[in-house]
Parts: structure tokens; sequence; C-alpha cells
DNA sequence: ATGAAAGCGCTAACAG
DNA sequence: CTGTTAGCGCTTTCAT
């Protein structure tokens, strides 16, 4: 058994790969972290996982601790909207793919889902199911994640031609507590929208917890649609419309594109991959009367 | 931002361990992933991530490939009831934590849950709500967890004297897939159980297909306890009861003890560590007329 | 105190 | 074609 150490020291190949996750207990993240395991198990090549907990700092630390470590290249899953390290490291010449999020100034290789189309379709079912107040729970601002999928929930509006209430749109982070926070506030308002998008798994999960609190029932008081389809999605009191995405697809295709990197089938211009989304229809949206509409 | 492959072949330490895990994309185990990286990115230790997609063989591969990389040790969740490849890592001396399995004739560290004492309290509850026929989908044969968490179902029955009918044990693995066949073959029988107690969160997802297809209601036609509690169970069409395990507590645990024995504080009789179990009562077990019991 | 040198285990280059 | 050697970047030892 050869000292892979020694080895990579020798020939500056570790045959090793770095993987930056803001939280691998979520599954939308698990997924993405086995379908890359499974592609570089294949090949020999292992991969350091890193947490990031949803903190920048920790995702510049993990960065350099892992270009200490000389990994042959790094797959991220950045947190936020800064890109300041990620620039760094594409300057660097160390192979790079990014999944999740689009930095329209970083030209790097990246695999995200459709987000614009999956919230359009999701907005426009609760417009075709005659809802006209339609509430949205965004994630952390200023991402590429959050611009798309609010854009494509401004664009239903527009396609429809109703009138978008700006007060409507609530929230903040990815996470369950704001699901909870910000369903919280839409219910309150005077005038309580008959929909809400939760743009996250997370969310979807606090906000059914608001929605239970204030005793109201899904979908005949208020329809849900979440983004990321979740095995247990199908099971909820009521079965959740949902936003599924490809996230084994995502691992998958991400660790190949790092793979034409590190064998410096380096085309000149970095791929971007966009991955389709897909509606997937359960119970959790009510048909309003027509009357509702406009 | 010195090379860690150069000064860790000198200094003999990668500041590095293994993680070897059955299925990443499962909550279970990619909490406890979670919580390894949280306490070892503390002290600048980075983990490998090793998936071994629920198979011995590719459990051994990922053993080699990761003391190839030399790591300063390992912490697995072994997928089987084998445990010969794990001896000869012990006897190497490598440092080594087990989790969530016991190898009576491997000396070894270890965390678990008491799976003993959660299946025992699940299925009195059962007794106490007054049933008397209670399947149980039993995981992976042979595995420690099954041993116990089985001892736990037949001392319930003991302990309220009610006699054991063995063809009410079904099932081979701890998937979803195994839930569902499992639950089909025990409410098919003759004399269906009023109750099931399925012995992991993916085998509830199985039967909770089959219990659904079967036209069946949780609880007024079945009951239902499920080992793992989930963010989702409280959720479900009928909020589930549950036996928790400390599963982030089992992760940073095992860190810990891995870490004494890199340190060298090795003690002469490896710790073995038994984490409680809670059952939390939620509303899938129906209360019985007392008329039922004996 | 500071600096030079040896060597960790391997591979690649070179010599025989 | 096979065997020897230099050196990857670091730490540790030893000499100054």
């Amino acid at each position: 058994m050869p000292d892979q150490l020694a080895r990579a020291l020798r020939t500056k190949r570790t045959n090793t790969i770095g993987l930056v996750i803001p939280d691998i207990s979520n599954p939308f993240f698990s997924t993405i972290a086995r379908n890359i395991e499974i592609q570089a198990r294949k090949i020999g090549t292992a991969i350091i996982l890193s947490d990031s907990q949803e903190e920048t700092q920790l995702e510049i630390e993990s960065l350099r601790l892992l270009q200490s470590r000389k990994v042959d290249g790094l797959i991220v899953c950045p947190v936020g909207e800064e890109c300041e390290h990620l620039k760094s490291i594409k300057i660097s010449g160390l192979p790079l793919v990014i999944i999740d999020r689009v930095f329209p100034d970083l030209e790097c290789a990246y695999v995200v889902s459709d987000n614009h189309k999956g919230a359009l379709e999701a907005v426009s079912h609760f417009f075709e199911m005659n809802h006209r107040s339609i509430g949205l729970i965004q994630g952390k601002v200023n991402t590429s994640v959050n611009i798309d999928r609010i854009k494509g929930y401004r664009d239903a509006h527009q396609k429809f031609g109703v009138a978008l209430d700006e007060s409507l749109i609530v929230g903040d982070s990815f996470g369950k507590r704001n699901g909870y926070i910000a369903t919280k506030i839409l219910l309150s308002k005077a005038q309580r929208p008959t929909a809400i998008f939760a743009t996250s798994n997370l969310i979807s999960l606090g906000a059914m917890t608001a929605i239970q609190e204030e005793g109201l029932r899904i979908p005949e008081d208020i329809s849900l649609i979440s983004f990321d389809d979740q095995p247990y999605s199908e099971y909820l009191a009521t079965p959740m419309t949902t936003v599924s995405q490809q996230t084994a697809e995502a691992g998958e295709i991400a660790f190949r594109l790092l793979q034409t990197q590190i064998k410096g089938e380096n085309q000149l211009s970095p791929e971007g991959i966009v991955l389709p989304t897909e509606l997937v229809f359960r119970n959790s949206v009510k048909k309003m009367d027509a009357v509702n509409a406009i």
C-alpha cells in the first residue's frame, strides 16, 4: 500500500478534491454530496468535506485549508453573494466548479437549477388556480438563487397581468426559522394572501409551524408551494406541491465539469449548466372561485 | 501557506480523519457527519468523506483508501455484521471509533443509541394503549442495532405477558423499499396486527406508502411508531410518534473519543458510549379498547 | 541564538 | 530494460 502522501508530494497530484457545503445535514446538499462521492470513488478520488455552516467567513477558511492541503480541485456551494474569495481561487488556476449559485462577474463553471422557470411555473400555477394574492418567502437576499426566484415570481405576475404587492415579499434566509417568522408576518396582514410560495424546503417547514399555530389548514385556508421536493413531501398532512430540483444530477455533473478542468481539457469559456426543474402537483394548492379573479 | 502534504510526510501526522458512512443522503448519517465536521474544524482537522453505499465491499475499499492516505484516525458507521476488516485496522494501531454498531468480539471505542431501551419503550407504549398484535419491521439482520431492537421488542412482550408471534417479525433492511414490502406482508395477514413498529426512518416512509395503498389510515386502522425522529415527523399526515436518537451528540462524542486516541491518551479499555433515546409522543398510536387486552 | 543539512516515501529522470 | 539517484516542501536535528 503505497503512501499517497509521498506520491502526491512528488507528482503534484493528490487525487483529492475539496467540497464546501453550507449545511451537510440539509438533504438538498447531502444528496449533492452523495452523488459527487459516488463519481469520485470510481476513479479513486477522495473528497475532503467542509461544512461552512452558512457563514462566508467559515467558507473562506475552508477554502484556505483545502488549498493548503493541495486539493486538485474544488466544488463549492457558496453561502453568500460575495465571490472575491472564489475569484482569487480562479485566478490561482485551481480548478473550480460552483453549485447552486451564479456570479455574473466570475468566470467559472457552474451547475444551477433553472430557478427562474421553477418559480415562474409555481406562481403561474397559483394564478391558474385563481389566486391573486401570493406571498413570497425569500431566502438569502442578493444571492443568484433568490434573485432568479423572485424574478420568476415577478414575471408570473406580469404574465397574468396582476399588480404586484411588494409587501408580500418577506424573509431573508433559506432556514426554517425564517420560514416561521415570515409566515407569521404574512398571515397577520390585514389583507392576508391566499397562497404562499416558500423558496426552500426548510422555509416550508417553518411555514407549516406558523400555519398550524394560527389554526389554519392547507390548502383550505392557505395554499402552499415549496421549492425542493423531498422524500417526505407526499406524506405531509397535506401532500405538498413542490418544485423539484435535480440534485443528484447536479452533483454528478459538477464532478464531471471539475474532472475536465483537472485533466486540463479546459475549454476557453467555462461551462455553465442549467438544470430544469419540475413542478410536482400534489394537494397543497386550493382552486379558488373564479370570482376572486380580476 | 505551508504545504500540509510535505508537513504531513515529515511529521507523520496529516490532521485528517476518515469518515465512512453508508449513505450520506440519509439525514440520520448526515447529522452525525455534520457534527463531526463542526468539531473537526475547530482544531484544523480535515475530514475525508467516504460513502460506502450500504455495501461492505465498498466499505472495505474506503478503509484501504483512507489508510493509504495516512489519516490520523477513522470514524466509521459500519454497514454490516462483519468486522474482520475493522479488527485488522484496530490491530494496526490506527485510532478507530465506531458509530451505530457494536461488535462483541472487537475491542474498539463506539457510540450507539440505547436501542434496546428505545424499542422496549416504544413497544411498551403500544401495549399500554392496549395493542396486542404488533408487527416489527426489522432492519439489516444480525447487526447489533437490529438485534438490540428486536430484543427490546421481545422484552416488552415478556414484560406485558403477551405471547410473541414470530411471524410478526418481518423485513431485512433499513431502507424504504423494505419498509414498503414488509408492511404489505403484515397488512395482508389473516390476523392483521393493529400496530407496526418501524425500526428506521426510511422503513416508516415505505410503510406509509403501503398503508396508503391499502386504503388504511393512521392511527384509526393501524398504529405506527418509527425509530429516528425527523424534522418533518410532526408535519406528517398523522404526526408520528417516534424514538428520537441523539445523532448530533453521537457525532460530537465520536470525534472526541477519536481525539483522545489520536493524542495517545489511550486508556487500556476502549470506551463504549451508550446514548439514551427518547419516545416522542405524537398522534400515530391509537388507544384501543381495553377489551382487546387479554 | 541562527543556519545548514538530513530525510520522510515516493516518482521521474537518467545512467549503465 | 533495469537500477540508481535527485528532489518534492517541510521539520527536526545538529553544528556553529
